[in-house]
DNA sequence: AAAACTTAGGAAAACGTTTTCCTCAAGCCG
DNA sequence: CGGCTTGAGGAAAACGTTTTCCTAAGTTTT
């Protein structure tokens, strides 16, 4: 039943048409170059390069005991955000002789652990979560070899695995006090009501900066609705602010798609003229042309690919990276 | 210096702790009950839980000579009209055992053909290309025995490998009847200068359906400027249009995203009170949210995955599968 | 009761690599 | 000239599967 891949030229046809062993073959494929005279390297890269031949990844990693792959798992795809950052990521992995293989795990977390078992299986080089939640093969593949890097949200179990990302609560802090610098009046939060360490960091940085300037967030303008997406939440959480009367002259959203929604909210209810001000998070490429006037907290996905690999590749020991966000004011 | 992956349970070890041979494992892993008396079969499936074993890909690939691996070839990430289809793939391919391996060409032959190879190497069981380009490896490739699906934009060789999209030329005609039904008046198109079947698609049909119906499009009100990407030639295109003194009332263009670009166009030169009415292709999932007077064709990206499969699999013999479109109209 | 099947399962080959040893020859030192 | 080292390269094992035979017992058919 399964169809056969071509027959491609295999090390054999190399060992061969070059006139050596198979050995001395895979050594100049690898770049192992002291092992054979210069005549010899020249003459079976000629081959390989005549029979366009390139190692079988299946045979290597059997032998290696480990692929090239790079598992990436994304909580939501959907969210430009997290695209941009798979983007970023297949490009600097691609950079490195690494392939990616992208997953979308809709936050759940039967379904994460479906992923990271099929990748265990593929023998994957590492384990990059966009996003993790709590799940049980998370915490028992914390206890193997291979490499765990999280992206944008900590890992679930406290001390374990690579981090990527910037510095939400210090993000959340600038937001406030940007907010209070201007003058900017009244405030209002939507947040999602996730376990994210991201979000939870945002909220509490906001929070933290209001109160180190002396100044409070009205508790009724903090909404947290339930929500399929970002987007249902935002429109949600200011649908329940316009309808309690609230009418903020900011409105301080943890993700751009939360903004965006809250953006709708009012666009419905009429009051399109009476649009709060808005921030969000992520600063998502598409601000500039869909959303002019959103303000946004920066976090340089473009630069997360190379981070990811360096957390892969083990580069540098440390536990993680931050990465610097930068406040982008519009509007 | 690769680092080694888990240990993790082999077929041998089900084979001893059951008391079988490796042979019988394979079987009952792979659901070949008639080789095993169900006491057998019980047993094996117990050790298999008991250790959680699954098989290695590796071993598998090797002897089978064909991965689970679906490459998955895109132009441009960020288009979320290509993440969409992304993700809709992944989840229908995994509903299927198969793994999709996602990448992004960037549009560039080289970059193409560098994937191509390498999913070559990987024993890719199929390769699906989201905007193919035309490039040497690919016309090699038709000659092998590995399915090629085309979504969106047909093969650059005529005639060869199964097709997923939509009519693009009868979408483009549609288009061209409401424009002229709504009698909106004075029209322009903005479209890029691509060389992908799926522009050449939509612009020939916007024309004919002018044009059947007596009409047509002024010369001088058809613009496809050269741009990075999507947003920029819609920008770029609006920009033309304005300066050149036109006064479009509705604005067709081949992508939303061209449509965001030229609303920015608008918003730019301060006439965002005269923006023309607009009318863009795909849908995108973020409309509804930030473009709500931005009427376009929706294409059932959704339903995108299921096709890829159908097409991957071979399940039918077709060429392709061409799937409805819909006129979505906002504002 | 011999012959022919069936059932349950095992032994072993094959897949394409990488890598660890070997070997053989040449060059060097004493 | 005998013993080292070094350079160049080969033979073969090992990786984890799937699958093709094979076998040995039991069961049916003549």
């Amino acid at each position: 039943m399964p169809r056969r891949a071509p027959p491609a030229s295999s090390i054999k046809d190399v060992a061969a048409l070059a006139g050596v062993s198979i050995a001395t073959v895979s050594r100049v494929a690898n770049g192992v170059l002291n092992k054979a005279s210069p005549e010899t390297v020249a003459r079976v890269r000629q081959a390989i390069a005549a029979l366009d031949y390139r190692p079988t990844s299946a045979g290597r990693a059997l032998r290696q005991r480990t692929s090239r792959l790079v598992a990436v798992l994304a909580a939501n795809l959907a969210n430009p955000a997290m695209a941009a950052i798979a983007a970023s990521a297949e490009v600097a992995l691609r950079e490195n002789g690494l392939v990616m293989v992208l997953c979308d795990t809709h936050d759940r977390p039967e379904l994460q652990d479906e992923y990271l078992r099929e990748m265990l299986a593929q023998q994957a080089r590492a384990i990059v979560l966009l996003g993790a939640v709590d799940s049980p093969m998370l915490r028992k593949l914390h206890a193997t070899p291979t490499p765990l890097v999280f992206v944008n949200r900590r890992s679930p179990v406290a001390g374990t695995g690579r981090f990527v990302g910037i510095d939400n609560r210090a993000a959340g802090a600038d937001v406030a006090r940007w907010a209070l610098s201007k003058g900017l009046g009244k405030a209002a939060l939507i947040h999602a009501r996730s376990a994210s360490s991201a979000t939870r960091d945002r909220v509490a940085g906001i929070l933290e900066g209001f109160s180190a300037e002396a100044a409070a967030l009205d508790p009724a303008a903090i909404r947290s609705p339930e929500g399929r997406d970002h987007l249902a939440i935002g429109r949600e959480g200011a649908r329940q602010l316009i309808e309690d009367g609230m009418a903020p002259a900011l409105v301080i959203c943890t993700s751009d798609l939360i903004a965006y929604g809250a953006a709708r909210a009012w666009r419905e209810a009429g009051l399109a003229a009476a649009m709060p001000r808005m921030i969000g998070f992520d600063d998502s490429p598409l601000n500039d042309w869909v959303a002019p006037t959103l303000s946004s907290v920066r976090i340089p996905y473009g630069a997360f690919g190379e981070a990811i690999v360096a957390a892969v590749t083990g580069a540098d020991r440390s536990s993680g990276l931050v990465l610097p966000h930068l406040l982008v004011e519009r509007g």
